[in-house]
DNA sequence: TCTCTCACG
DNA sequence: ACGTACGTGAGAGAC
């Protein structure tokens, strides 16, 4: 079609300089940094280890192996299990099943603390450093280009999308991206709420329009608005609620997940959702339109005309129907945020050839792209690439936001 | 090579 | 009664 092919020409094909760009500049890592980190997660872990094996008074266990935690918890130590088993009819043993016996069991919080710092250590301390080219002395990713069924990127090898930040000791792990040399910074620069903001144009809501064109806290105006209080009184637990309840609808969750999510009775969940389709009826509608033309059309698109075809929106089996009518909410919401910054990537990485800048896009984390600026360009590059993130795409309803900081290493930028 | 788990937006 | 949130990539163990 010509939305398809307007968007083959201008950012598909355009942007494949780019991506080789960012891919053979490559990533300056600080590999003694992980070294020593590496040295104190080993210590960490072993003592964990010993730990669990004195508790356990077993010593003849792997406790990375998934299989041998369940028999030792449920089994061997008889820790009565309530949930589904895995298909291959084991005992599950994630996170989520976990966390529910930590509180009454030591053992059990020793296991996931030891798999939080094992992952942390295998993944990303010690592979990291192993990824640097010798040739270039940096790490290059790969991206996929036409992998992800939105329109994003995916990285690999290594994957420098999932570099860990929500926990403390995962955190550290983005110290160890720094600038080329003294005389460089890195700068980040993400759009806030980006998918959120989309949403609400795209679905042209009022009530969720006017919250960021008042540039109020979102997650506090939905919480002022689903829970019938004013502003200043929405309280911390409020205001978390209503953060979930937004980041559930752009996957088109129901009532269970967010009552899991927020661990209340699926009751007070449905209560919530109600309150909130009856403030934010643009978005109810948006989600029953999209669902509704995906199936007549059999594809749904991102506003630069994308398409994501959903073979199974008029499936028999309504499990398979009601997972593919997510796909259907969710994509154009996800797949046009993904249009948006590869806008901006393109204008950006032109803007640095014409100037002669001496900066270089070296990361794109679906949201944030990261540069490494010499310090001199720093004050200049700013507003720059501020702008081209903010006007990608021309007549948007809703204000966009884009936050820059600089820093000695990712960390610090971010 | 598959399964399980878990890291990110 | 069943399944139960969107999109990814990778390490370790089991087979």
């Amino acid at each position: 079609t010509e939305a398809v092919r307007k968007l083959y020409d201008e950012v598909e094909a355009p942007i494949i300089r780019v991506l080789a760009d960012i891919e053979s500049e490559g990533v300056r890592i600080d590999p003694d940094f992980l070294t020593a980190y590496s040295s104190v997660l080993e210590k960490e872990i072993k003592e964990l280890q010993e730990k669990i094996y004195a508790d356990a008074g077993v010593r003849e266990i792997n406790l990375n192996a998934p299989g041998q935690i369940g028999d030792l918890l449920f089994v061997r130590m008889k820790i009565p299990y309530r949930w589904k088993k895995t298909k291959t009819g084991q005992f599950s043993t994630d996170e989520e099943i976990l966390s529910e016996l930590a509180a009454e069991h030591g053992i059990v919080r020793d296991i996931l603390d030891y798999r939080g710092l094992a992952k942390l250590k295998s993944t990303y301390v010690d592979a990291l450093p192993r990824m640097i080219n010798p040739r270039t002395g940096r790490v290059h990713t790969s991206f996929n280009q036409a992998l992800a069924q939105t329109g994003r990127l995916s990285s690999q090898n290594p994957n420098l999308q999932n570099i860990p930040v929500r926990t403390e000791r995962g955190r550290e792990t983005r110290k160890a991206f720094v600038p080329r040399d003294a005389g460089h910074v890195l700068l980040s620069a993400d759009y806030s709420q980006i998918e959120l903001r989309l949403v609400a144009h795209i679905s042209g809501d009022q009530t969720l329009l006017e919250a960021f064109r008042q540039g109020h806290d979102i997650h506090t105006a939905t919480a002022a608005k689903v829970f019938g209080v004013a502003l200043e009184e929405v309280t911390k637990e409020q205001r978390y609620k209503a953060k979930t309840v937004n980041f559930s609808i752009l996957y088109g969750a129901g009532a269970h997940n967010l009552s899991k999510q927020l661990g209340i009775r699926r009751s007070e969940a449905q209560q919530i959702i109600e309150a909130y389709f009856a403030q934010f009826t643009g978005l109810k509608a948006y989600m029953e339109g999209t669902v509704a033309e995906a199936r007549e059309k059999g594809y749904v698109t991102t506003l630069l005309g994308r398409r994501r075809y959903l073979r199974d929106i008029n499936s028999v089996s309504a499990v398979t129907r009601a997972n593919e009518e997510r796909v259907a909410i969710n994509t154009p919401v996800q797949g046009s945020a993904a249009d948006m910054i590869k806008v901006a990537m393109i204008h950006i990485n032109e803007a640095l050839h014409r100037g002669g800048f001496g900066a270089r896009m070296i990361l794109q984390v679906h949201d944030e792209l990261v540069f490494d600026v010499p310090r001199t360009e720093v004050d200049a590059l700013r507003p720059i690439i501020e702008e081209a993130m903010k006007n990608a795409l021309p007549g948007l309803l809703v204000p966009i936001e884009v936050g820059i900081g600089t820093g000695e290493n990712w960390l610090e930028a971010h």
